[in-house]
RNA sequence: AAAGCAGGCCGUUCUGUCGCUGUGGCCUUGUGCCACAGAGGAAAGUCCGGGCAACAUAGGGCAUCCCGCUCAUGAAAGGUGAGGUAUCCGUGAGGGUAUGGUAGCAGAGAAGAGAAUGACUGCCCGCCUUUGCCGAGGCUUCGGUGGGUUAAACCCGCCUUCUCCAAGGCUUUGGCGGGUAAAGGUGAGAAGGUGGGGUAAGGGCCCACCAGUUCUGGUGGCAACACCAGGAGCUGUCUGCCCCGGGAGUUGCAAGACCAAAUAUAUCCUGAGAGCUUCGGCAUACGGCUGCUCGCUGUAUUUUUCCGGCUUGCCCGGAAUGCUCAGGAGGGGUAGGUUGCGAAGAUAAAUGACAGAAAACGGCCAUAGUCAUUGACUACGGCCGUUACAGAACCCGGCUUACAGGCCUGCUUUUUUU
RNA sequence: GGUACCUUGGCCGAGUGGCUAGGCAGCGGUCUGCAAAACCGCGUACGGCGGUUCGAAUCCGCCAGGUACCU
C-alpha cells in the first residue's frame, strides 16, 4: 500500500466528550518523554486508533515551541504507527490514546522518535495483557 | 573613511522524500486522483478606538470618570502628520517631557526669621538709661605780656597751663515704642534683576537698561504664535477645589442564532380507575414486630359543581372539573452538534518534519599584496558557529513591547586627500 | 480567546505623596541546674525599568511573575 503514512483528521482524537472520559478512566503509563493515557472503548469511531498529542503550556510558555515540539510527535507517530495499528484494525473496539509530552526541554527529532517507538511497543504490551 | 542621527524597506533561498487543512473538478465512490490556495511586521501584550451582537433606554439636569497648545487628517482613538511655546539632554544632526483658564478658596512635612494682612538676627528713628571722648562758654590758679602809670601794689585786656561746672555733639550698654524688607542662611520655590538717585535706614519710592505678564496698534501666518512700536509698575513656586470646551449605557464571538439525545416535566388529546359489606369485618397497597413463613399490628382506600330520577337527606344515572395510572402529541431547554466564520482558517487546534546544498554575517588559521610601529586593511582558501523575534482563532484602525542580520535616502561631527 | 485583579523582610500582613506599622519565625542576652514561657535588644523589605513631582511603596506608562472568573 502506498497510503500507509497518511494521518488524517479522522485518526485524531477531537470528541471533548471522549477526551473527558479519557482523563477520568484511562490508563496511564510512562515511557520517556511521554505520558500516556489509554482507554480502549466499545463505540463506533470513523478510525480503529485516535490519538491526541498535548504539550502542557507550563512548560512551554510560547505557542511556537508548543507547535513544534506537537509536530515532531504527531510525525514520529506518523512514520512507526504501522506495526501498531495493523493489530487493531480488524477488531470492532476502537482505542484513545493521548500522548502528554512531560520533558522541559525541547529535543530533538531523533530522541522524540526513539521514546515514540518505546511507547507504542508499551501500549501494545498492556493492551494485550487486559485483552 | 570612521562614529552617529532621522525616515523608509527587507527579514533567507533552492532541491529531494514523506505528509497536513480548505475549496473546486473527475470518475473506477476509494481514508482515491488532479488543480488551486494556505502566518506576521509584529499574528504577541490586550493598552486605546470602531464594526458586529445581545440586553437596557421618554426628554432634560446633577454627580462621577476620561481628554485638553494650533492646523490638517481620520468612523473614532491615550491615533497620525506638520507647526508653536517652555524646559532638559547631546559638540551637532536631533531626541525626551510638558503645554485649556486662573477671578476666588484651601494646603505645602522637615529645614528656615518668614511659604504671604511676615520680623529672629541685623539696619534706622524717638524716648529713657549706661560707658567713654570732644566741647562753645563760665569760675579758680600758675606763668608771660600790653594798657591805666615811672616803680611796686591794684584794675582791665590777651595768650598758655591747671581745677571744677557745663549747653551740645559723637560713641556705647540695656529697655520700650515705631520704621524697614536692602544683608543672613534654609529651601524645589523667598515679593522681578543690575546700576544710579533719593532716604533716618530702606523699599518700583523714582529713573535708565534688561527679563517676564498684560493691553493697544502695525507687519507676517489659516491658526497657535513670532517680530516691531507705544502704554500699564502689573511680577514667587507647586498641588487640589473651582471655571471653560469636548466625550462616555452595560456586556462581550465562551456575544448571539439554529437543530436537539437521554431523563424529568408545563400543556393538549384518548382510554381506564376510585372495592365488597349483614358495619362486626373482609380485600388491596405501603410499612412495623420476627432470622424467614404464618401470625399480630399501624396508616390509606377519592374532590367539587350542575342536571334528571318526588321537595329535602340517603341512594342511582349522566355531564363537567380536579386527582392517579397508561398511551400518544408537544413547548421551553441540558449534554452534544451546526452556525456566527471570511479567496488562510481550525476546534487538543492545519500552514510542516527530516536530509542535502547555496547565500549572508561573525570568529580562528594559513598564503599573498599594500601601508609599514609588535599592528591595520584588502584578496583568495580551509575549519567552526549563527541565520532572529515569534504562530492567525470574529474582523478592522492604531499604540506598545521583542527582534540575528541586511539594504536605501537625507543629514551631523571628526580626520584625511584633491 | 476574553475579563478582573495581585506582587512590601524567611512567612503573614497594615500603610490614600513627607523616617515602611504589627505579628510569627531567626539570632543574642536576662531569668533557670537545663529547657519552655516571659522580658529586653538586633538584623533583614516596597517585583524590575522609565516618567510626573522638591520628594514615589503610593500617581502614570511599559515589562516580568502570579491568581481568579467566563465553557
Amino acid at each position: 500500500m502506498q497510503h500507509q503514512f497518511k494521518f488524517s483528521k479522522n485518526e485524531r482524537l477531537s470528541s471533548k466528550k471522549t477526551i473527558d472520559k479519557l482523563f477520568t478512566d484511562g490508563k496511564a503509563l510512562f515511557a520517556f518523554p511521554f505520558r500516556i493515557i489509554v482507554l480502549p472503548s466499545q463505540t463506533e469511531t470513523s478510525a480503529p486508533v485516535q490519538v491526541l498529542f498535548s504539550v502542557p503550556k507550563k512548560n512551554f510558555k510560547r505557542a511556537v515551541h508548543r507547535n513544534l515540539i506537537k509536530r515532531r510527535m504527531r510525525e514520529a507517530y506518523r512514520l512507526n504507527k504501522n506495526s501498531f495499528t495493523s493489530n487493531f484494525s480488524t477488531s470492532d473496539t476502537s482505542i484513545a490514546i493521548m500522548f502528554i509530552y512531560i520533558e522541559k526541554e525541547i529535543k530533538d527529532y531523533a530522541s522524540i522518535e526513539k521514546g515514540m517507538k518505546k511507547a507504542l511497543s508499551k501500549i501494545g504490551q498492556l493492551l494485550a495483557t487486559t485483552k
